[in-house]
DNA sequence: GCGAAGAATTCATCACGGTTGAACAACTAC
DNA sequence: GTAGTTGTTCAACCGTGATGAATTCTTCGC
């Protein structure tokens, strides 16, 4: 059925843009930019590819358009930033693996972040983003001498948790559970933003450490 | 000069997979994956495209071929973990921010992380290498109970750094020198490889943590 | 030396990628 | 009702990696 479409525009009013975005907001997210042809997915959408060019300019631009109605991350941020700085680790955890963690969320986060990878552009802006909306105002909250040198090592510290766990999947990380991380990585991350700085000289460190001997079970 | 290279078999002896190799080597490195194409790459080196997979059978295999004479951690690795677990945390930082910040051995590396982001088959090797030869032993030799899961988060901050100051080059990890990383992520990871594992109940964790004031100085 | 086998190299071609300009159909405004 | 705008397809372009056949050089058995 629907033997040949003729060409010319097609009666009555159905939002193709929107259904060319929602089947190309899954379909990336499920197999990754280059996995998507614009010929397959026109195809999918059961229309030409030189439609979604004319809609969205290029591939690229179809690419921004859905990140742009799937990720919001400033507002999480905000909402971590403005709660009590003490708890901030842990809660900045938790958030995040509980944001990642669901589908809705971390599949788009994540096409992001492997994009950004690729595309110099897209790493310039994920940068920016992390500057001004994380860790200028976590800086500025923490206070003190070396403030933005604990706050970039804070986001870092972060980032690997994203880099390991979701890009790379690397194990025990990828199958633990959200307390369990909080857990390990919540104190490392309080040594970060209130911990002491370690002596510049040249010494091992031994003994009267800041914390050592074995966990309490 | 050279007007027009002719068919067949050039005379004499010259090696041809290794000016690819080098060839292949320098401009991956600088452009990217994608960035080099197997034509121009092909004119770089003076020869016929087919030629490339005629050695290397395909453009990934040159690129596997370039990473092979390129990267070589697990010297590295072994290095690190045969020392003394106490000064591992500041050991390692060190290790990776130099190893990292030397272009004849960063920019393989790089290539590398930006590609196993790209291509799954990559992604597992990555993950397995780490596992087998870094996690696994680190866990051996710290012991305990969460032994695992202070390894992998130790192996996640790591992977941060990589991720932050080389791939996304975000600030002010990015322009930090290598003795401002040890000293702010160093405690951090000690933190991890020792200190105490967060309590597991519900509690704000205020007074009495294990580091907790302004950093000295 | 000679001729056959094999290795190295180019050429022509393929299928497929994104993008573009022209043609055409429907809707809107006067 | 006709003119203009918007939506849609078609055909083509050019650049990508890959492949098979044709060609030339080297090597080895005799």
């Amino acid at each position: 059925m629907n033997s040949s479409p003729r060409r010319g525009r097609r009666p009555g009013s159905p939002d193709v843009r929107a259904q060319i975005l929602a089947v190309a907001r899954d379909r990336f997210h499920r197999e990754g930019y280059d996995g998507v042809t614009m010929r397959s997915l026109a195809a999918d959408v059961g229309v030409d590819a030189a439609l979604i060019s004319y809609y969205f300019g290029s591939k690229r631009g179809l690419f921004a358009a859905v990140l742009d109605v799937s990720v919001h991350p400033a507002d999480v941020l905000a909402k971590l930033l403005e709660g009590d700085l003490e708890t901030l680790p842990q809660r900045a955890v938790r958030t995040l693996v509980m944001v990642w963690d669901q589908p809705e969320m971390g599949m788009p986060l994540l096409s992001a972040a492997r994009a950004a990878v690729a595309d110099p552009e897209l790493a310039a802006l994920i940068r920016r983003g992390l500057h001004r909306e994380l860790i200028d105002q976590l800086a500025d909250r923490i206070g003190g001498a070396d403030a933005r040198h604990r706050a970039g090592t804070f986001v870092g510290q972060i980032g690997g948790l994203v880099f390991t766990r979701y890009v790379l999947a690397v194990e025990p990380l990828a199958s633990m559970t959200a307390d369990e991380i909080v857990r390990t990585l919540g104190p490392a991350l309080r040594t970060t933003l209130f911990g002491p700085v370690a002596i510049p000289a040249r010494r091992p460190h031994v003994a009267g450490g800041s914390a050592r001997g074995p966990a309490p079970r």
